[in-house]
DNA sequence: TTGTACGCGTTATCAG
DNA sequence: CTGATAACGCGTACAA
């Protein structure tokens, strides 16, 4: 490993000259500098990045903590993060916390003792008291937070009603919904959604709502029973697409045809549901742009813009696919 | 940010003491030693990571470079390494390179200046050279690499061959390959066992083999086109799960039943395998395992163990299910 | 315009 | 058993 003072020696100046040229401040002669430059590519010298953390107390490192990079919905965020965080010279460390409190705040420890310059976390469990400890940069993501935190996540209520009015103007009389783990905050807020849709014409039948867990085979075991007790029911809405892909299972396996006997939405849009048969439809999250914009979030804040902005809730669109009929 | 000489002067003794009582080595009066304990846990002090891995030149990080983390085939195994790492205290850097050399370059260069303590690596362009600069501990996953390191993959070959042989087995005649890019040594191999397999009877036949690209858009595309030109076909092989779900489109929209009228095996086994409908046969690399090992050598070359073991190739199994008829 | 010297927070060596 | 102190590699006052 070669160091500064390799260099300062090969170009017979100073160590404070040659941290100069290298982060290009201070006055420093063209010719002196030129020599640097030239030492610096002959001995093939790399600053050492920890020392310089030492000193900065920064680590062009982040943190992104998610419940599990193998739910569909993540590596998709993970990419977009990783992407634009790459580019602006930030190294990002993955972090598992199956949406387990403890492990989030082991992980926590552990980035700030790394000196961490910010982390992007998406948990439902966030004690306001915990967060002012921390004092590091910090977003949301896929969730709103508490109010002292910027977080970026879409408007799953709206999105739900979207599906749900879909589904009425395509037809459907008796629209389902699988929910998702009502800990999870947008699970809840889609339930809502879904709700509030229907009881805009129809009276609410809580037996048309079924618990899928965010997971296809629950979701599909649901859907069966759910099909054989509520046989007239002619639309689905899933609160995600992992749960729609159990539907279309329990669909085939309860002899039914999509979209003919059952129209089926889905929520997310994660890339796969493009790929299902029937190609599904679903309520689009613009997970680039989310992506995008936590990552601008959270370098805003690290460039220490106080007061940074808190965006408003994306819209999620309606993508229709072949699970729906078309109009 | 309480550091070490905070303590110390809160517990009335020298730096030194209380490094010791950290590190558990060294010999430190008992009493001392709760005093210090004492202060430690009064002031919620926590050892500065940086400052130690400056000191010892090692981060307690590894980074992992994989092409995309959106190919279903690493959060798998993104995962694996995470939660194994994790349990040994290291912290993992996830890398997207896209295949691309420089970007591999790239982020072993930043790594490197970040004191990583080894990096996994899916690569298929590992020169030689660079490799020995590195003098970092490093084992390769997915691919073999360079005899200088260590890596863990699965017997591509052997998994092509039980994937055909299969397919003849229950009653296929004209079996096809989808195959991978074969820049990617893998799909190569995938496409050699195939064609080993169907020689032992058979004349290979060489339009029987279309390119799909690790893409189930490609794949489906190319499956389309394989079946008009070559309607007797009656089995296939993809080169990858994902492969297979586009053949799998393809195969509805040429108007055949799987299994019924084409028989379809892919190859990796990633968990949406199984969601599909139908379910895929398809050739499983024990993943978990792999990442698992994949972990450990990597853990072995850290902690000095200079000549580690080369690990022998995973056997692939044949996992059935109903894309396939049952014999 | 350049160099010296100190600090960042730990660990390890070496006296005591 | 304990305490100074010198590294680790870099950035920056402060002097020159």
């Amino acid at each position: 490993m070669t160091t500064i003072k390799d260099v300062a020696k090969h170009a017979q100046v100073s160590v404070a000259t040659v941290s100069r040229v290298l982060n290009n401040n201070g006055y420093v002669n063209e010719d002196t500098k030129k020599k640097v430059v030239r030492s610096i590519k002959e001995l093939n010298y790399k600053p050492n990045a920890v020392a310089r953390s030492l000193f900065k107390k920064e680590s062009k490192t982040i943190g992104l903590i998610i419940p599990d990079i193998m739910n569909p919905f993540f590596p998709e965020l993970a990419r977009v993060v990783e992407d634009v965080m790459n580019k602006r010279g930030y190294t990002v460390i993955l972090c598992n916390s199956d949406a387990n409190p403890e492990k989030e705040a082991h992980y926590l420890d552990i980035l700030k003792r790394k000196y961490v310059d910010g982390v992007m976390i998406v948990t439902n469990t966030l004690e306001q008291d915990h967060i002012k400890e921390w004092e590091l940069p910090l977003v949301g993501l896929d969730r709103p937070l508490e109010h002292t935190v910027p977080s970026v996540y879409s408007d799953n209520i709206h999105g739900a009603c979207l599906a749900v009015s879909h589904l009425k103007e395509i037809g459907c009389h008796h629209i389902a919904h699988i929910q998702g783990p009502l800990t999870i905050a947008n699970a809840k807020q889609r339930y809502q959604g879904y709700k509030q849709e229907i009881e805009k014409n129809d009276s609410f039948q809580e037996d048309l709502v079924v618990p899928g867990e965010y997971q296809w085979q629950t979701a599909e075991a649901a859907a069966i029973s759910l099909l054989k007790n509520h046989p007239y029911v002619d639309g689905i809405f899933a609160g995600n697409d992992v749960m729609a892909f159990g539907v279309i299972k329990a669909a085939i396996k309860t002899g039914r045809k999509i979209p003919e006997d059952l129209q089926l939405i889905g929520f997310d849009n994660i890339f796969m549901s493009e790929m299902m048969h029937p190609s599904l439809t679903t309520i689009s999250q613009p997970i680039d742009e989310m992506g995008k914009k936590a990552s601008e979030l959270l370098l805003s804040l690290i460039k220490g813009n106080a007061s940074v902005e808190f965006p408003k809730p994306f819209k999620a669109t309606l993508k229709k696919r072949s699970s729906t009929l078309q109009v």
